[in-house]
DNA sequence: GCCAATAGTATCGTTTTCCTGACTAAGTGC
DNA sequence: GCACTTAGTCAGGAAAACGATACTATTGGC
C-alpha cells in the first residue's frame, strides 16, 4: 500500500554538501545507544537536572545505566557535571554548548516523526 | 579544559515544540544500530543502488548484515526493493519518500559534526 | 560436466549492550 | 545507635547486535 513507486533518480542532486559522508560510526559513538538521545533531549529542552530528577524523567533507566551514560556524555563534552558538597549529595547535570548545538537535529527528527505519523495532511 | 561553564538556564525556551518528547526508542528502532544510517545516507544522497554496489559502498559490512539491515529498512518502509528476474540476479534498492524526508535530519547532523570539528571558524 | 557471477540463506561464535541486585559514604533527625 | 536520604559503585548474567564461514539457486559460456 505505502510501497513507493521505485522510480530511479539520478545520483546528482545532493552529493555536494556531503562530500563523501560524515563519519556515522563516530557520531553513533557519541549519541547512539538506547539512552543517550533521551537523556540529551531532557537536558537540552528542559535544562539542568539533578541525578534523581533525570532518573525519574528518563523512564525505565536504571541507576547503573544512567551513571554510565552520563559519564560517557561528560567524557565526550556533551554534558557537564556539578557536584554540591552537601548531605545528602546533590549533583547537577547540564547540556553543554556542544549538546545544545544538536537542537536543530532534534527538531528535524521530531518533524520527521510527526510527518510520518500524520501521513496525508492536506 | 573544554568544560563549559555550567550556567543554569531556565527550563522554558524550547519546551513547546516538543510537547513532552517524541518517542526516541521507536526512532532508534528505525534508524539505530551500526549500519542503517550509513545505508540510508548512500541511498538518499546517491540514489538507487543494487546489492553489490551497496556492499562496496558501505565499507566493512558483510553480506549477512547488509541483507538483514535492508530487510529491516524495507519492512519499516524506508527502502523499496525491486527484483529483476535475470541471471545472474539483479536487485535494486531505493530510498522511499519516508526515507527522503530524513534529508533535513542528515543535514542537521552533518552541520553539527562540521561545526564541532572546526570549532571557532570566524 | 564444470566454472563463474549475483544475491542471497543458515549456522555458529564473539562482542557489546543492557539489566539486576546488593553494597557504600556521609550527615540529619529520632 | 538506627533509619533515611542521594548519588553513586561493583559483580554477574542475560540479551541483543554483530561477524565469519560455508552453503544454495540459476543459467550462460567453455
Amino acid at each position: 500500500m505505502n510501497a513507493e513507486p521505485p522510480k530511479k533518480f539520478p545520483p546528482t542532486q545532493a552529493g555536494k554538501t556531503f562530500g563523501k559522508r560524515c563519519p556515522m560510526p563516530e557520531i553513533a559513538q557519541l549519541i547512539g545507544g538506547k539512552w543517550k538521545l533521551i537523556i540529551l533531549q531532557v537536558l537540552i529542552f528542559q535544562g539542568t537536572k539533578r541525578f534523581g530528577e533525570l532518573k525519574r524523567e528518563v523512564e525505565g533507566i536504571t541507576q547503573t545505566m544512567l551513571t554510565s551514560q552520563l559519564r560517557a556524555l561528560e567524557k565526550d563534552g556533551l554534558v557537564s557535571r556539578e557536584i554540591f558538597p552537601e548531605v545528602p549529595p546533590r549533583v547537577e547535570y547540564t547540556a553543554t554548548a556542544k549538546a545544545l548545538a544538536l537542537t536543530d537535529m532534534f527538531h528535524a527528527m521530531h518533524e520527521w516523526w510527526v510527518l510520518q505519523n500524520n501521513e496525508q495532511a492536506s
